[in-house]
DNA sequence: TCATGTGAGTAAAGCAGCTTTACTCATTCG
DNA sequence: CGAATGAGTAAAGCTGCTTTACTCACATGA
């Protein structure tokens, strides 16, 4: 038998918080010292989904998986500090359109790169490409096949 | 090159993210169908940092990673709800022993039948034994070999 | 034409679960 | 025996959300 170290008896679940966890704080530091320390996760998982052509509060609240007053405060915030703008909506009624300015599309571009050394750097200590793999079939097992959920905080 | 599906360009951070979510989210839904919807997750890992003698409300801030007061405020609800009880401590001073009452080490109980119910179930799907040891290097590689570190919300 | 509905946005209060600040009190040590 | 130590507690503050309730632009159709 293979002895993995002194993890065996800790429960899966808890591993995948602590994974989850570490890692997540690491990329967050790193952001902190290129001089991202004013945004949290949910800032840049709005990016991610207003970077396209953009969207309305609403459906940005479905992207994220809140109110879509939660996702207009992250707007207003967004907003006063130059990361997004609104404009008026091309298909008109009351809608605005949320769009991404080029700080956010900067920001973007950074987070993806610090994200990408880290999992560079994570592939000399664990196999990577077995983590993704697992962790997909657990995802598709408890969600199913049809797209992922939002990713909210945990608990 | 194996094709697994359309997480391929997902960042492996999301899916860390993901899978705990879902794997927590099935595990607190299972616990409440079983009557045990007024416990958080943050109970559960209380009455596991309590369940040898029991331990002050100090050190079980230390074990949870928050304050003293953050520990006693739980410490009084789970009391007012007859999980805990607080003792005067043996070796005297202004300690005081929380201990588990026998509804907490029951909850214990079903916890980890839960928890052993869905690992088995997982293993229908992926290679749980891979994505515990690919977990562990990634957590030793970011928090070094002593010990883990207490599991607090993220983010 | 205009009432009535629909859907996006916004305003304000409420709430949970923490932290921060500030204290009380029993014990110990110089 | 007076001051330091360390556990516990009280109360306010804060953050990031939800809930409740509203406004306003446009669409529909009698």
């Amino acid at each position: 038998m293979t002895w993995n170290g002194p993890d065996e008896g800790v429960e899966l679940t808890f591993l995948l918080g602590l994974g989850f966890q570490l890692v997540l704080g690491e990329f967050t530091r790193r952001l902190a010292e290129v001089g991202y320390a004013d945004l949290r996760p949910v800032h840049g998982m709005a990016f991610q989904a207003l970077k396209g052509d953009g969207a309305t509060a609403t459906e940005l609240a479905e992207r994220l998986g809140v109110t879509k007053q939660a996702a207009g405060q992250i707007v207003d915030d967004l907003e006063r500090r130059g990361y997004v703008r609104r404009e008026p909506h091309p298909e008109g009624g009351r809608r605005k359109l949320v769009v991404l300015t080029p700080a956010a599309r900067q920001h973007l571009f950074v987070a993806g790169r610090v994200l990408h050394e880290l999992e560079a750097e994570l592939a000399g200590s664990a196999d990577v490409g077995a983590l993704r793999r697992e962790l997909s079939r657990v995802v598709r097992a408890l969600h199913g096949a049809d797209g992922l959920p939002p990713l909210r905080p945990v608990w």
